[in-house]
DNA sequence: ATCCTCCCCTAC
DNA sequence: TAAGGTAGGGGAGGAT
């Protein structure tokens, strides 16, 4: 059995380059964090001989468990929503047979495994993750793990879709820093009675349209983006276009059940360089025509058009989408309302290639046969909770009383699903926030046999980390650590090089001085890997 | 009260 | 074969 875990590393509190100040010396890393761990307390994080790979070694090579990633039990409770159409769970069953159950909610942990730490001072952070896993015995043939490839961590980002969504924002801030003030942000605050006329556009199916843009015969053709065209594979469809949608396809689908639904969909693959191309172009476009923009991800923004109008707002939001079909030759949908909120679910109803505008008159209506799932910030977890108790649509939300979202949900979220689904929206368009950490993570194709595997590999994610903290000019002080480990019973992951079922920990410590080096981050995540006591094998 | 650590949840 | 990342919001529970 192989076994799989993961970690990450994480570093909080950042600040940004120029300023920090250390004060202590001496004391380099504040034993507290990491002690907490409890009983463990062999000491670990202080000294630094301990930390050696013997401990770790030991530990981690004398014990059989196994432990595996996790993803698949989650990720198929994020996903099973939707109509149905595509069951998540079975297709990954591992999960569900895992065992154990846990607690409570159905089904809700998810998956996801990341490892990240992050540094910071004042206001950035870093990241790291690392995930490891012990590989079988003997197979060692895998063509794609860090078993095999020296420079695992710096080619699977050349190729991770995830981490190309998750890293444009920093892209984007560099490129157009020109354009970005820093100003107000989020904190709801709309004291001004007066009426916002708020756009939300986002592009159609981006990575398809992007890739076929100049190929217009394939556009009534079912066509998806993924990595591999293997009928029985199980790499991942990234985007499908709306030929393809009306199959049941979706984002996130293994391509043999995409395939299973239409054998003769067409699989394009990933063009990074394009995208981004093509999201300067969107972005170009509109702050062309608005000054308030706020960057939602690489193919949709906010606009706050109150200051920016000279006409009728129907007429200009037609107008910027036509101007990005001809810089971009794809099509984007748009919503206009009076609050993001709105503007956002008008995008929905938009799609694909088209707008809609809800004016506040008819939102009550617009709204109460909404699912509640539909909400933005609303996912499985909170729908399913909601659903158990015959509640699955906004009207019936409506009924509710504040209290009783708050005994249930908390303050933040109760007030948010209190608020929503009266369309209540009081939040601003800002254009620029502040870095509050910066990671990295894997949790594909991680598996060791040793220790040794698992510390190379460890090292690389902080190398990682360190770059991506001096690329943004940011330092931090908490670095945090996590990492996966299979759960006990989980059986073989159903992903290829998948991380499978895991259990996810993390500890994290913060230094007196805030830091962005490597070597630095290498010390501590090494004692963050020990303070956690995982066995490798 | 407020802060901190270790999670969970969400979205792209 | 295939590339399951990234970051912020938020809560529980303990320390201060
Ligand atoms: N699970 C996901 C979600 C998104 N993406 C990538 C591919 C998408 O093209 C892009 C933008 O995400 P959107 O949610 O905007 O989805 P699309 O643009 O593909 O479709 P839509 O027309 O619904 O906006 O992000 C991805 O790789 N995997
Ligand atoms: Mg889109
Ligand atoms: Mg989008």
């Amino acid at each position: 059995m192989k076994l799989s875990s993961f970690f990450s590393e994480k570093q909080n509190e950042i600040c940004h380059k120029g300023e920090q100040n250390n004060q202590n010396k001496d004391i380099e890393f504040q034993p507290s964090s990491a002690q907490e761990g409890s009983q463990y307390q062999s000491g670990d994080c202080e000294s630094e001989a301990s930390m050696d790979t013997l401990e770790l070694s030991k530990d981690s090579l004398s014990s059989d468990e196994q432990k595996a990633s996790a993803f698949e039990e989650r990720e198929s409770g994020d996903f099973t929503v939707d109509e149905g159409e595509y069951d998540y769970e079975t297709a990954c069953s591992e999960s569900r047979n895992d065992t154990d159950g846990n607690l409570g909610v159905p089904q809700s942990p998810n998956a996801k495994s990341r490892c990240s730490n992050l540094f910071s001072t004042r206001s950035t952070g870093s990241h790291l993750s690392l995930s490891l896993e012990k590989s079988a015995a003997k197979p060692s043939g895998r063509p794609h793990s860090t078993l095999t490839d020296p420079n695992f961590v710096e080619n699977y980002f050349k190729y991770s879709r995830l981490h190309f969504i998750g890293t444009w924002r920093n892209r984007y801030r560099k490129r157009f820093s020109n354009l970005l003030e820093a100003k107000g942000i989020k904190l709801s605050a709309d004291h001004s009675g007066k009426k916002k006329t708020i756009i939300h556009i986002d592009m159609d199916c981006f990575f398809v349209s992007v890739v076929i843009r100049n190929m217009p015969e394939l556009h009534d053709k079912p066509v998806a983006v993924c990595h591999s065209d293997n009928p029985k594979g199980t790499a991942e469809i990234s985007s499908a276009n709306y030929p393809a949608r009306n199959y049941g396809i979706k984002a996130g689908m293994f391509v043999r059940d995409a395939k299973a639904r239409c054998p003769h969909l067409m699989i394009v693959p990933y063009n990074f360089d394009a995208y981004e191309e093509v999201a300067d172009q969107f972005y170009g476009t509109l702050h062309k025509h608005c000054s308030k923009v706020q960057a939602l991800s690489c193919d949709e923004a906010f606009l706050d058009m109150t200051e920016c109008l000279h006409d009728n707002p129907e007429e200009v939001t037609q107008r910027i989408r036509s101007e990005i079909f001809h810089a971009t030759k794809c099509t984007a949908s748009a919503g206009i309302a009076e609050n993001m909120l709105l503007a956002r679910l008008a995008t929905r109803s938009a799609k694909p290639n088209g707008q809609c505008f809800i004016p506040s008159e008819k939102a009550d209506d617009y709204l109460s046969s909404l699912s509640i799932k539909a909400l933005p910030g609303i996912g499985h977890t909170v729908s399913s909770k909601l659903k158990s108790k015959e509640i699955e649509y906004c009207s019936q939300l409506r009924n509710v009383s504040k209290d009783a979202l708050h005994k249930d949900f908390g303050k933040k979220t109760g007030d948010l699903l209190w608020n929503y689904c009266r369309g209540i929206d009081h939040s601003i368009v800002g254009s620029v926030q502040e870095t509050k950490s910066v990671g990295a993570e894997i949790n594909w194709g991680v598996r060791f046999n040793d220790n040794k595997d698992a510390e190379h590999f460890l090292n690389n994610l902080c190398k990682e980390v360190s770059l991506r903290l001096q690329g943004c000019g940011v330092q931090g002080r908490t670095i945090t650590l996590k990492v996966k480990t299979r759960r006990e019973g989980a059986g073989e992951p159903i992903k290829y090089m998948g991380c499978g079922d895991c259990e996810t920990t993390s500890r994290s410590m913060t230094i007196a001085g805030a830091t962005d080096s490597f070597v630095t981050l290498q010390r501590i995540a090494k004692q963050l890997f020990s303070a956690l006591h995982l066995d490798v094998l």
